[in-house]
DNA sequence: ATATTACTTAAAGTGTACTTTAAGTCAATA
DNA sequence: TATTGACTTAAAGTACACTTTAAGTAATAT
């Protein structure tokens, strides 16, 4: 069986960037902030390999649950410490979750109220009520509240 | 039939605070930038009403789906101009209802991946997986990428 | 009556997450 | 070879949405 070496695709910060969607500074400060570790080269420029990119993408989905960036960097200094600190990584992840989840109901009454009203200005568009109905009256009449 | 006279309970600002979940300074930052009208004793005092608690609910719902707070300026800007500028308040609110169903697509799919690594970390715990599984392999394994 | 609390204004400060600038080095293209 | 473009760092600046401070007046509670 013949050895294979594998060639890692090598990607410069700009390139890089546009390969997660940021910016090459927004690159730099997250990896100030501990979020990522760079490769360099001899000259001391930036490189990043495929790798990188997974890790990248994932640290987004995290950011996009709701965390912030020094959660993110307490995330990434347990991960640093190795399969020990599992359970601290785990109980930051479903702090995190829960505190998504009641985000997402808070925001799927508001998005209802934000279609009520909408379709409150079409019907009133519309002329479908000669006496125009309050906004209030017309929650009501679905059970929408608060 | 006699003539009532409604008495409209009056709210001081700290009691108005309360009842709407927000602190005095947050009221008067809303008022300086137009967001609600208040109105005063004779002693300059500010003063709100019933009405007041439904309309700050409303904008916090609307300011819940994403809108900012000079968006937020825009809408009642309109709403004082009265029925003339319906048009221009539905396209207002029907494009903050497209920008949310994105970003709620998008929040979505990071909680998948969150899940997913809770579940991960969970197996990984309990050392279902002898020979330990990369959580891309993992996320291959239900079809969840990205 | 006095002390505490709540209100008033204007202005300055805070936190988060970047973004931009400045000054310089180095690599790639015409 | 010249010049354009991409990179480097450190530090300052920005946007948003409040929050806090300061200095003062007025109402409420003991």
């Amino acid at each position: 069986m013949p050895t294979e070496t594998k060639i890692e695709t090598q990607y410069s910060i700009g390139d890089f960037a546009k390969a997660v969607g940021l910016t090459a500074p927004t690159l730099r400060y997250y990896e100030t902030e501990g979020l990522i570790e760079t490769h360099r080269l001899a000259n001391g420029r930036r490189y990043y390999e495929e790798a990188d990119i997974n890790w990248v993408k994932f640290l987004l989905h995290l950011k996009g649950t709701g965390m912030s960036i020094s959660e993110l960097k307490q995330y990434v200094i347990w991960r640093a410490a190795g399969d020990d600190t599992i359970p601290e990584r785990l109980d930051l992840l479903k702090k995190v979750k829960a505190d998504f989840l009641v985000q997402f109901d808070e925001v799927q009454h508001h998005l209802q109220i934000l279609n009520d009203k909408i379709n409150w200005y079409e019907e009133k568009e519309a002329g479908v009520t000669k006496d125009p109905e309050s906004f209030r009256a017309y929650l009501d009449r679905f059970g929408h509240h608060e």
